[in-house]
DNA sequence: GATGAATGAGGATTCATTCAT
DNA sequence: AATGAATGAATCCTCATTCAT
């Protein structure tokens, strides 16, 4: 399949640096057959990060939906999130992207991803409800604890993490996070 | 100067996106001229980077020396940051421009980029051991402290943020950091 | 046939003073299209001086295996030689590329060559057997031939040649290596 | 001096491949100098060759007019050629070159050039005359002389020249080039 | 004499896109 | 449904040349 080629292409370098033939000669296949698909490049990778945000999101979804406390559930998902290749924030995707993409392509893109931040707002948000957790505002809750997990990808000059294994990053993040959103039980 | 063209350029698009021209057009000279002081478009971009980086530690320095409380402190860091045009995050630099630069311009950057890092650190190190803080990994609490920064930069499709003002939005941030700090003292 | 409007640019003017344009505008296409068919100058040059090569070689081949004495071969090439536009010799299209083409490429230029010389080597060596010749060294006899034959191409500065005629030209030259291959029988 | 650090650069590279600046850097100058002397490229490469010529035909001259059989003279013409670091043989220089300088220039070249032919030349015609040779056309023999002293500087793909050393590669060179100009005596 | 700064013109190479088959 | 061939427009980079100082 075009975007299954396409979606490791992208995620290993960015929108400027794959071209339609490196696409096309990873799927084993020619530019011109790609384009019998996709009318433009900008589209080809419209639908490629629509498709990987859903499968994220489906993903993050089914694991949030597991009848576990909250707390336990964002662990997994900070855990599978780290062991993945890619990177649930899309915000550099864009960024490299605003200039070569049609309002509409951008407006996929945004509303896919924020389905996925409402997913995870709407999590934060019930188990308020449930005062499992402080009513802080969830949107902001959502951003930063995706924001968070970008901390489990940082590599410094030598390529070490912060912490030495997945797990152990996991977990000081959902700790970090969840006394972020819990002010008084610890 | 060169260098003023050019961070406004690369902080507004991609690497790839600028072209040498579009920097010299900016900077009313010729792509020749260009090329008379930097000797190639990634020694351009890494001059650019380390620049900005530099003057962005310059700045954070001046604020972390300041003799007010930790917390203080960073929310001036904060507000700064989220007024500034720029994003003290440079990963999203890093990554569309691995396959660009040499090893050296790569470590170069990344250099800058940790002495930042390593300023906040200590900051929260040292108000650590003033007992201001709890001793959490100060390395993870100064990636995590800039990884919420970014929370301050995000714009719905409608181009809002989360809350409405900056200063809002710069407490918001500090005080979930300062609670994901400190277990205890709230 | 782009390599037939290569072949007559390089003959003409060297290798750094043909542009890959100037190569597409003679064969009625754009620079991408010979582009599309040599991954760089420098193949499509490597390609072009072979084909080259190879044809003078086959051409060479043909009247190398008459059966007539040697000397009226020899003559024979000297006389096709001199009334072609372009040169046996090949080392001045070497020199000027040297530092152009990889290190495969010049191999494969020089092997096309060597394969020409060989030849003409062969044919002497045979004669040399057949008591025809004296058993002088035939490498060094083959290129003496070969660098003779560049002289019938000399214009003084009023683009006059030594001789009136190339029949005239053929004769002298190919006497004046029969001697020098011959001590003994004029 | 500036002839100095050009005249190494256009041998060991060709007229293209050296640019102004290189020249420059060669010299400890700057571009700007160069053009202070000479005002143009193409008016530095001319005066470069012609001093070039000139003073290979001055070592020639001398040589030449010693006292000894012409066979010696040219032996020694020889094995000074072949231990050279350039070649005698100017024709390369002009092939690269036609296109960029002007016809004074070419003619100045070309006249510095015959120049040298015709010392050869009339050494040759005058030991003709003293029946030391045969009456074979000079210019002729001259031409066929330099083009055979080529054949020294041939080096085939493992960088071997034909004989292993200078000497006898002059040896074999003049012995040929001797028995081309005189049938009757060996 | 010498140079730093600037540039116009060109040149190799890439790539998204088209289209006839 | 698939592709080979072709191209226009950009893009990075080089370099001979100029000129004010």
């Amino acid at each position: 399949m075009i975007l299954q080629a396409a979606i490791e292409l992208f995620l290993a370098h960015s929108y400027q640096e794959v071209s339609v033939d490196d696409v096309a000669k990873a799927a084993n296949l020619t530019k011109a057959t790609i384009y019998y698909y996709y009318p433009s490049k900008a589209s080809l990778f419209t639908e490629t990060i629509v498709q990987l945000i859903t499968r994220i999101h489906g993903q993050t979804q089914g694991i949030l939906q597991k009848d576990i406390p909250l707390r336990e559930r964002l662990l997994e998902i900070a855990e599978a999130h780290l062991t993945a290749t890619f990177n649930i924030d899309l915000d550099s995707f864009m960024r490299e992207t605003k200039n070569n993409l049609s309002e509409e392509q951008i407006t996929r893109m945004q509303h896919a991803e924020e389905q996925l931040y409402k997913a995870i707002e709407q999590a934060i948000r019930e188990a308020g409800e449930k005062k499992e957790t402080s009513s802080i505002d969830s949107t902001f809750a959502a951003h930063a604890y995706v924001a968070l997990l970008r901390v489990g990808n940082y590599r410094n000059r030598n390529g070490n993490g912060i912490f030495p294994t997945t797990t152990q990053t996991a977990e000081q993040i959902v700790d970090f996070f969840w006394r972020g959103l819990n002010p008084e039980k610890v």
